[in-house]
Parts: structure tokens; C-alpha cells; sequence
DNA sequence: ACAATATTCCAAAGAACATTGGAGGAGCTG
DNA sequence: CAGCTCCTCCAATGTTCTTTGGAATATTGT
């Protein structure tokens, strides 16, 4: 007990999940992950990733253990290994955009200005309770299938524009996407006011809301 | 916005803090920091660390945000950034814990065997106040100093056989340390039972109670 | 200013990691 | 079983990380 050898066998079990947490491609795509199953090439190409490049390393989150696999035919779909591998990946997240000064620039860069207005959940959840909103996920269509906020409408971004007619003209949109750092609900929101409606985002998305153990709803396959 | 660089950008962000925690040393040098800032050398020993070796590591911590230093004289005092840096240590070894069954095993071979009766720290509490057990803390005593658990009992595990006499015969001892990894309790708990006394361990230690946000009363310096 | 103490910086060597393209394997379909 | 698809494995490249001992730096006390 207490020898140096086995302490240092035990901290590098710990280290070999932080090990995999160590590379901005992985975390993308535990991010993308968090959204649901996905297969080998798409996350290649959701990841802007070569295709054995972007195997290599999920073999590494496999091999630490934050994602699973399951085979369908031809296809190996990976997934996370828990609501835990999430909570963790947003806990990362947020230590980083409290301690590290250059994080909130780079949000900003990528999110682009603070010029949309925000709702949190809370509000969020009464105000389409009440009817007086239109809750929008405006995420790919897949990850809308994979789980999405009860009574919210799917309308991915790239369709947005071109699909206006669906939204209620009268009834204020709340636009959500995948979480926190994620540009689609910002997007959405620039381009609803740019053509005259009432909008605003949601502050956080589906990866907040999944740790935080509100419903999510999956859409039956 | 949404562009490649830019997302790159802020991936690359949070992946400088997942980095600092892929080094076992470094998350043992984080353990140590969870307990009470400490200088350089004092790390070092603690850790088994060249003293070079310390401050690169203790280095790269600063530079992801994850530890804050003051200066004292000739001396600088190493500290965490943060309550949810050490948080986000907890989640990590919760996640390996979890989903890497070599942890379970690393983790038995480092405190021994499961032969020491335990408590969760809501029981402790509530038999402390009822002032039916002694409230043990086995840790090095600058880290009692740094902060424990109000009512608490300091004698360093090293220093235990020896002082047996201060503790009274008639009352169960319930024995805690830093953290559910750490084998000062353990061992505590053995020696005490050896020598015929009531004794169990702490299921936790400082480190999650200061994560669940416990009164931890530090020493007045 | 000088010596003493505590820490960081530097350079070098070895280890681990990321990325690539292409070969190999597993499973489906005809 | 041949051809197809999707994925993993392999080998080679360049890059980054760790560890070391010794030199440089900052602070204090004489």
C-alpha cells in the first residue's frame, strides 16, 4: 500500500482520460458526439478530418474509454460513453473560458458579435409552454432525430432561409443548437432578423441541457 | 463567423487545458494543490519530481489557466485557479473511475484491500455533532492547516502510533484524508484497528467536500 | 555589493503523438 | 465468391512533450 509504483499506475489511468482530452480534433469531436451516434466518415467530415486520421482518433477516446461503438452492418456508429464523458467535456469547457482570457476572444471570434438577444432554459421552457413562442432547433436534421427539446421544430440552418414560411410570422422564435460555442443558433438568429422576425437563442443548448438531465426527447427510429 | 480557423481557434482553446491534465504527474501535482497551495520544492518532494521537472509542469499548469502563484519572499506558492479546477480533477477521476476498469484495479492495488468500515460524510456529521465519534484528520499537518473539516483532530498518519494516547479510548475514530484515492486513511484505519480500536475511514476526503462545496475551516495563519 | 535560497530558463536527447496514403479486414449484396 | 463500402492497421514523417543538469534570475539577509 501507499508505494510509489502503484500510485503512479493509478494516476496514469486518470491521466490516460485527460491524455485524450488533450487534442482540440478529439474534443471536436466529443462535441459532435454529445449531439449523438455518428459513423466513422461523417464525423470525418463534420471534423474537417482525413478519414484514418479522424479513426485514429477515436480509436484513442475508445482506448480511454469516453466513447463507445456499436456496429451496424458496414457502418460502426460511436457514441459517448455516458452522460458522465459529457458533463465532463462541458466542465472542460467552462474552467477554460473562466481561467483562460484568450477563450472568451476566441468565442467571440467564432460566434461572431454579441448582437443577438438571449433566453436561458428556464424562461425558455415557459415561455413555449405558454404558447407565446416557437422553439427552433436549427442543428442538422440528424441531430434533431437523435434527441431535441419536447415541442421543438426542426429547421436545420442551411434550410432556414429557404423554409421561412413554416414559422409563424406572429410568434417570436427561440433558436438553440448544440450548446454554448456553437454558431448555428447565432447564425439563425442574424439571418430571422434580417428578414424582419422577432428572434432571440437560447444561451445554452442540448450538450448543457443533457448534463444538466433536462428531457430530451428522442424521435423514434 | 462559423469559419474553420476561428472554430479551430477555440477548440485549440479548450484543449490547452485538457493538455495540462493528460501528464499523471501533473494531475498528482494537482492532487496536491487540492489540499493547500505549496511551494515548489515542497512539490517536488511530494511528488518525486526533479526539481526542473516540478516547476516545467508547474509551468504548463499556469500557462492553461489551471493554477494561480504568489509570491513570498524567496518562495512562490503554487495554488489552484479555482474551486472548479478542482472540480473538474474530481469529474476526471469519477470518468475513469467509471468507464476504465483498469482504475478499479489500479486504485486497489494503491490503497490495499477493502478491509476498513466506512462512512459517507453526511453520517460523519451527524455522529460528530452528537459528539459520538473523534473526527481524525491523518493528513500532513500544513495541509490541516490549510483547511479541514471544523471539529477535526490533526495527527499526521506518520505520527499516529505515537500518539495514540491523545486519542480517547472509549470513542469510535473516523479517519480522513485528501480524497477518495488517497491511502492515508486506509492505513490510519489499519494501524488504529491493529491497536484494538473502533475506527472506520471516511468514504471521501477534502477534495470532494470542497468540490460539494462542505465548510472547510482553515487555520488562521 | 555578496552570498544564500528558491525558482525559472536553456539545450539536448529520447519518447510519444499526429498526420498521410495505402494496404488489409469485415461485412453486405448480387 | 466478386465487388462494394466502411473502417482499421501500418509505416514513415515531422512535431511536440518529458526529463536532465547546469546556467541564469529574483529576492533576502549580511
Amino acid at each position: 500500500m501507499g508505494d510509489r509504483a502503484a500510485k503512479d499506475a493509478l494516476f496514469a489511468e486518470f491521466a490516460a482520460v485527460g491524455k485524450a482530452l488533450g487534442s482540440p480534433k478529439r474534443l471536436e469531436l466529443l462535441d459532435l458526439l454529445a449531439q449523438g451516434p455518428r459513423s466513422v466518415e461523417d464525423l470525418a467530415n463534420a471534423a474537417d478530418l482525413g478519414l484514418s486520421t479522424c479513426s485514429a482518433h477515436l480509436q484513442r477516446l475508445l482506448a480511454a474509454g469516453l466513447v463507445a461503438t456499436r456496429r451496424d452492418g458496414t457502418r460502426i456508429w460511436y457514441s459517448l460513453a455516458g452522460e458522465d464523458v459529457a458533463a465532463l467535456f462541458a466542465n472542460l469547457r467552462s474552467v477554460a473560458q473562466r481561467h483562460r482570457p484568450h477563450t472568451e476572444q476566441a468565442r467571440r471570434a467564432y460566434l461572431g458579435p454579441d448582437d443577438t438577444k438571449q433566453v436561458d432554459v428556464a424562461e425558455l421552457l415557459r415561455w413555449a409552454e405558454a404558447g407565446d413562442v416557437v422553439v427552433l432547433d436549427v442543428r442538422p436534421a440528424p441531430e434533431y432525430a437523435a434527441g431535441h427539446l419536447p415541442g421543438a421544430v426542426s429547421i436545420p440552418l442551411d434550410e432556414l432561409e429557404d423554409r421561412l414560411i413554416e414559422l409563424p410570422e406572429d410568434r417570436e422564435v427561440i433558436a438553440y443548437c448544440r450548446g454554448a460555442y456553437c454558431a448555428l443558433a447565432h447564425d439563425a438568429v442574424r439571418l430571422l432578423t434580417a428578414h424582419g422576425r422577432q428572434a432571440r437563442r437560447a444561451t445554452d443548448g442540448v450538450l448543457e441541457w443533457r448534463v444538466a438531465g433536462l428531457p430530451v426527447q428522442a424521435q423514434a427510429a
